[in-house]
DNA sequence: TGCTACCCTTAATCTACATTAAGACTACTT
DNA sequence: AAGTAGTCTTAATGTAGATTAAGGGTAGCA
């Protein structure tokens, strides 16, 4: 039953009762996706929130270069999308793409709209949801600004520990905004001291 | 009637009824801001939000050399505050400090909280704005570990025009992540071509 | 069991950006 | 009217991280 860890999920936040649990599992939708198969690409509206049960995801974007630069990664109990594309309706200019073979729950934005109208938990618990994402992407941008990218990267390995023994060190160069040779040369500094 | 620009800033998302403008308004306390003045430190718990009628805030951090480093500015109809600390009701790693004289409106976390409870329109509210927030700052992510500081000084002249004539340079070397000389020669290079 | 795709490493050279320092301009202050 | 704090500029030198290239390791597949 992969719709058990959404909901507990919620139970972090503001615990949802049986007419909630009800409301938001008949409105999500499962999905099986495959390795570097996309849920979204360049170009495309951002049509979901997805809720990862299971699986690997990058969220990049690609510059003028071809260069792909992640900006997320997104596992097991952590949502994804392209907020800005999905609220605005606009092309999105990311890609998110399955680095592992994946399950998710995807919830529409008309669908979204009715959990938060009709169950303002909903709006209070999305709210603090983002709050903490919000935070942890102010804590990165301090870090982009300030920090060595040794630094960074041995923030990155405390932060995600988990991550970082399942992502190929290409990605997490790309998330850190170095090359991959210079991270290696950054782990052979580290594991020399 | 400062607290207008409150009123006339929701306006902008979902406008708020008589009732909700009562609760709010009597839920803020209207402040003067001396230029350098602190309305946040290092150390200090992040007791406020705090939504900025006239003059200009910068929130920084400061690394372990000293140095200051921008995470973010707010000038007028812009909210600023540690949301991390104000929610976790830990020490705050920041400091928020009025680079201008300014008049701001401050609402306390029991205050917010009774609003959200009382007025699910605030959660609302307060989502979007937050998320706009976050989608602002994933962009700041993506240029900071794809974009020369060219390209990210130009960024800023464009998401930013009136903030770039108002604050010195060196506050917005600080913001890119960058030293205020090499600012000097970009801007230097731009003008001459 | 060997092929192939994928990932990681090492090292040389190069470039973007940082640091340091000295001086000039500007706008408040007295 | 001169003093001073704050900001901007120029230029020389230093360093972090990028680029290029060549080769090695390893897991999945034939």
């Amino acid at each position: 039953m992969p719709t058990l860890s959404l909901i507990n999920y919620f139970n972090h936040y503001l615990s949802l009762d049986e007419q909630e649990k009800d409301a938001i599992l008949s409105r999500v939708s499962e999905r099986t996706i495959k390795r570097r198969q996309f849920i979204l690409q360049h170009g495309d509206v951002c049509k979901h929130y997805s809720f990862v049960i299971s699986g690997c995801f990058k969220m990049y974007g690609v510059d003028k270069n071809g260069s792909e630069h992640n900006i997320q990664f997104a596992a097991e109990d952590d949502w994804i999308s392209d907020i800005g594309s999905f609220h605005s309706e606009k092309a999105s200019g990311f890609y998110i793409e399955a680095m592992e073979p994946a399950t998710i729950l995807q919830i529409e934005k008309s669908n979204l709209i009715y959990l938060y109208t009709n169950f303002p938990k909903f709006d209070r618990n999305f709210r603090v949801i983002i709050e903490n994402k919000f935070v942890e992407l102010q804590n990165r941008v301090l870090q982009n600004i300030s920090s060595t990218a040794e630094e960074r990267y041995l923030s990155f390995l405390e932060q995600y520990p988990k991550l970082s023994n399942r992502i190929p060190n290409t990605q997490i160069a790309s998330y850190l905004g170095i090359t991959p040779e210079f991270l290696s040369k950054i782990r052979n500094q580290i594991s020399h001291k």
